[in-house]
Order: C-alpha cells, then structure tokens, then sequence
RNA sequence: CGCGGGGUGGAGCAGCCUGGUAGCUCGUCAGGCUCAUAACCUGAAGGUCGUAGGUUCAAAUCCUACCCCCGCAA
C-alpha cells in the first residue's frame, strides 16, 4: 500500500518508524515543516520525522505553505493511497484531503471529540481525565472534527506527567494505526461521526497556561505542574535580593491535611518547599529557577536559603 | 552577530566591583552520644577556582580569546 507520512512532532516518529519498517506498507514520501532555527544559536534543525525519512531514503516535502498549488501538486502526484497525518503542523487544503484513493488519516492525542486542537495531552492531565487515548479519523476540513475510525485507550496514572503520557500516546499510536489500515484496504474500515455536543477544545499552550495559581486546590496544582511537565512546565516566581525570578516546577507532593496562607513557604528544608494552596498546601520537590540547572528542592535550598514566609507567584 | 545568567573540593552556593594565606550549607570517612535514627556533638580527607594567554611583586578576583551549561525568545 502506497502510504504518505505527514508529521512534524516527535509524538509521530514511533508511527513513522513502523510504516517504514513494516512490510505491507510502501511510504513513498514523508511531509514534514521546513527547518526551523532552533536554540541559543538559532542553528536550523531537521525535524525528528524529517531525520528518519532521510535516514531511510525516502523522498522529503516541506512545503511553506500547503495550502498552495504547487505544494498540492506535489503530494497529488504522489498518489497515495493513504495519507496518514500525526502533529504535521499545517491546516491541510481540501485537495490534499481528496488526493489520496482511501482516505486522509489523522491520528489525534486524545479521545474524540474531547480534547480537539493543539494540546490535548496536557489538557486531559490538567482536567484530571482518567484515561486517555488515539483517536484515529477520516480527515475533514474543521479542526478535528472527521468520522472516526476507531480509538485506542490508555489510563492516565496518578503520576502521570505531559512527557509520560506523550511518549506512551506515541506507540499506542501504533497499535491504533495498525488495526485502521487493514479494514481500511478492504473497505470494511468503520466510520462514526462525532458527537458535536461533546466536542472539548485543547488550545495551543502558551508560557500563562503553565503559571501556577496558589490559591487553587493542592490536586489542581498537581494536576498542572504534571501537565506541563516537561514543557512548557509549571512556574511561580520567587522574590530574590535582585528581583522576583522565574522558578519551573516540575513536581510536587500533595499536603491536604497541612495548610497556610496561599502561596506563602511554610517549610523549606531537605525534603521540599512547602507551599500554601487553598485548602493544603503543596511540597515543591523537582525545581529550577531561571538561569539555573533544573534540581531537587532539597538541594536548592543549600545554596539558596528561602525564608519561611516568602511568598510565591 | 537575537537577549540574559553561570562554570570555585562529590552536590548546591558565597567570595570577584574595592587583587594579597579559598569560605558556607550538605555529602563522604573516622570517632562520640543514643534503645534507635535521615537527629545531635567532635575531628579528618578532598579544590590545577572551565581552558589558554596577558597585566602585576602577587590573579578565583583585572584584560583578551576560546570551550561548556542554563533561562528567555523562536
């Protein structure tokens, strides 16, 4: 089976990885966006997806745009029987929707229609879903809004941070893939709409989403710093001798039975920083002010004494 | 040339501006206290102060170049 690859994200490569090994199926070209400068230096780097295609010689598009002619044209020609498309990047044009003779695939981080949009991984942890999933769908022209094909689940555990879950949706993807293709070949894939009245939207995050509100309860701040872990990561901001400076967390432990006022340390020694939340407190365990290495609290404090009442955000 | 912070015994930091015997909080090792301990007390080991030059009687400290790490922004 003739077979394009579209996908930009790291989340896509365990997926691309088994299309390109795996015998039945022919990836006869891969899509992904154009280097981007990255970093300090701003050096441009190939994306992961781009990385593996070259690695395994297979052609590489990396149209600026999609949506214009000559970009269509190209992936036109390519006549795909399938096009299998997993964080690309790119609104997709309807042409391209139609190229290929079965159908256009998107395989989405989440269970749809909850979660549709850029950050559905983060959004199911934050929300405190208990599981989440692949969602694999025949692309239409909204914003993840196609037919289903069929859904893959997996448990959201109580530790579960933003990386965890992205690494696991990444091979479960896989599996989701691995059973849509073959019914799809012989006509007898299914396809159910989607429940628009239980449409949820994921927005792209941005650096606010990850801002920690001290007054929340102490299991929706855990629930945010484990979304956002490792990126774009939980923050607060600690008062220093030089100003308030930016301090990421990346985990914590819940103190319901403890309390004090919100946001304010009420112990700091080598087990964590203990925070005042809203009905508890919470202990900062795994942190990293701006400008320094990323380290256990407990560390920290040897070489940064926080007074007891300092207060956070 | 995108902006900024930093590289000091095993860890995290101070010292640098105002050159002159390298300090703090931990860890490690030895001993002590204790029913016991991640607690406490006593003592010890451990550092070419990122690298290479330069200035100076003297450089962690001043100057120059380079390497590496981190935050922001993308």
């Amino acid at each position: 089976m003739r077979v394009v690859f579209m996908g930009t994200g790291e989340i896509g490569a365990p997926v691309f990885r088994w299309l390109l090994e795996s015998p039945d199926y022919e990836v006869v070209a891969a899509v992904t966006q154009p280097d981007k400068p990255v970093g300090r230096k701003q050096e441009l780097q190939a994306s992961a997806i781009k990385r593996l295609a070259l690695a395994h010689g297979v052609p590489v598009l990396q149209p600026v745009k999609m949506r214009a002619p000559e970009a269509v044209a190209e992936v036109v020609a390519l006549a795909a029987e399938v096009i299998v498309v997993m964080a690309y990047g790119q609104i997709l044009p309807k042409a391209v929707l139609a190229a290929p003779r079965l159908a256009c695939l998107n395989l989405h981080a989440s269970l749809l229609p909850r979660w549709r949009g850029a950050a559905p991984i983060q959004a199911a942890i934050e929300a405190g879903d208990p599981v989440s999933g692949i969602t694999v769908m025949y692309m239409a022209e909204g914003l993840d809004t196609g037919d289903i094909l069929l859904m893959k689940e997996t448990p959201i555990g109580r530790r579960e941070t933003g990386g965890s879950l992205h690494d696991r949706l990444g091979l479960v993807a896989v599996e989701a893939l691995a059973e849509a293709l073959p019914p799809l070949a012989i006509g007898v894939a299914p396809r159910l709409p989607q429940d628009e009245a239980q449409a949820t939207h994921a927005a792209k995050l941005s650096r606010e989403n990850g801002r920690i509100d001290w007054s929340a309860t102490p299991a929706k701040i855990d629930r945010r710093i484990r979304a956002m872990n490792p990126w774009p990561a939980a923050h607060t901001f600690l008062p220093t001798p030089v100003g308030p400076r930016q301090m990421k967390v990346f985990s914590c432990i819940l103190h319901r039975r403890e309390s004090g006022p919100v946001g304010s340390v009420l112990r700091a020694d080598k087990r964590g920083i203990l925070v005042g939340a809203g009905r508890g407190a919470v202990l900062l365990r795994d942190i990293q002010l701006e400008g320094k290495k990323r380290m256990m609290a407990g560390e920290f404090l040897r070489g940064h004494p926080v007074t007891l009442g300092t207060m956070l955000g």
